[in-house]
RNA sequence: GCGCAGGUGGCAGAGCGGUCAAUUGCAUUAGACUGUAAAUCUAACGCCCAUGUGGCUACGGGGGUUCGAAUCCCUCCCUGCGCA
């Protein structure tokens, strides 16, 4: 009966005001007009962020505060220690849980977040092969060229080299990282999520992104986001690993460790921000079925579009 | 007013007689994406034809030296620092 799911994702840049949107639906989905017109109980939001999987981990990654939930649920936040590495294999785990848990109780999951790889990762159902980061082998390949990585895979993997983006080091590492703990590293394929699909993105304008952003960062400061990240240094996340855990994190650890200047801070982070908001809609563009929209009114309409044309109404 | 330093592409900043439409960084634009994805990587980026071992105009203004100048000389304008 998996035919009859249906799932609306809502992707976009981050500062776009996508979690708003999602709550706004949701509550509409739950209104008793909604009932009585499409039989719908309800929605469950499932947040599709790889920042916000993290507990302790709220101002600087923007996460929804209980009074903004306005009472809707929000799944696969605060599901991981930032002191351990999460992974999208695990996400695409608890997500899948979580949606198919909101299926059994007639809602509609909405998947909502700025995280492609992981929306990607539910919706086309990417494989990928269980194989653990390897510490080791990691800090082993870390100081080669390019082309030794390359070389390396190409003796491991020839089938995976002749794809392989061979100037980027990251990705040789983990396609050797792959092929030494399988043997080699296994084709890919898609297993896509047996549902209709509502696939929103939200942009903003240039211009308006960035005032937006900056704005963010104003409030975000206030809110005391550089008390949040050294609030999570004194309960054990190291220096090294803030690097890794967002921008906010990464500048924050940098200003707290005084390698740089609050204006810096600043700067860097608005600018940062602004260019993963760029990669973020290259991402969503490649996303065929994906509608374009810029406000609430929009949402909506698109919504109920979607609802009305359910084949099992 | 004198002394010193300097004025180069949207910005910062190299180059200091030919190989310079000009290194590099930032910004900008487009793109890739097989388990950390807020990661990692790629391309374009003076103007024009928009095909190239193509044409044109460029390194504050003007003048000069030279076969040849962003690079040397003179002069003017402007900026910063120091002294008055």
């Amino acid at each position: 009966m998996e035919q009859d799911k249906e799932i609306i994702v809502i992707g976009g840049t981050n500062a776009s005001g996508k979690s708003d949107l999602a709550v706004k639906i949701a509550l509409w989905l739950g209104s008793g007009k909604a009932r009585k017109r499409f039989g719908i109980h309800g929605a469950e939001i499932v947040s599709a962020d790889s920042r916000q999987v993290y507990k302790g981990m709220d101002v600087g990654s923007g996460k929804i505060t209980k009074k903004e939930m306005r009472g809707i649920p929000h799944r696969l936040l605060d599901v991981a220690d930032p002191k351990r590495i999460f992974s999208a294999a695990r996400y695409r785990v608890l997500a899948l849980r979580e949606i198919r848990r909101i299926w059994r109780e007639h809602k509609i999951p909405i998947l909502c977040g700025g995280t492609g790889f992981y929306i990607d990762a539910i919706i086309h159902g990417t494989n990928i092969p269980e194989v653990k980061p390897n510490a080791k082998l990691r800090e082993k390949l870390k100081h080669k060229s390019t082309e030794e990585l390359f070389k390396a895979l190409e003796e491991k993997d020839p089938e995976r080299a002749r794809t392989i983006d061979r100037n980027n080091p990251a990705r040789l590492i983990r396609a050797i990282e792959i092929a030494e703990a399988l043997g080699r590293v296994p084709a890919p394929t898609r297993a896509p999520l047996p549902a209709r699909i509502l696939f929103l993105g939200v942009k903003k304008e240039n211009e308006e992104l960035k005032k937006r952003i900056t704005l963010r960062f104003e409030r975000r400061m206030r809110q005391g986001m550089v008390k949040e990240i050294a609030r999570l240094h004194r309960t054990g996340v190291s220096w090294k690993r803030m690097e890794s855990l967002g921008l906010e994190y990464r500048y924050g650890a940098r200003l707290l460790r005084k390698e740089i200047t609050r204006n810096e801070f600043e700067k860097s982070l608005i600018r940062e921000i602004t260019a993963y908001a760029k990669r973020q809609i290259t991402w969503f563009k490649r996303e065929p079925g994906i509608i374009w929209i810029s406000d609430e009114k929009e949402v909506m309409t698109k919504t109920e579009t979607f609802l009305k044309n359910r084949p099992f109404n």
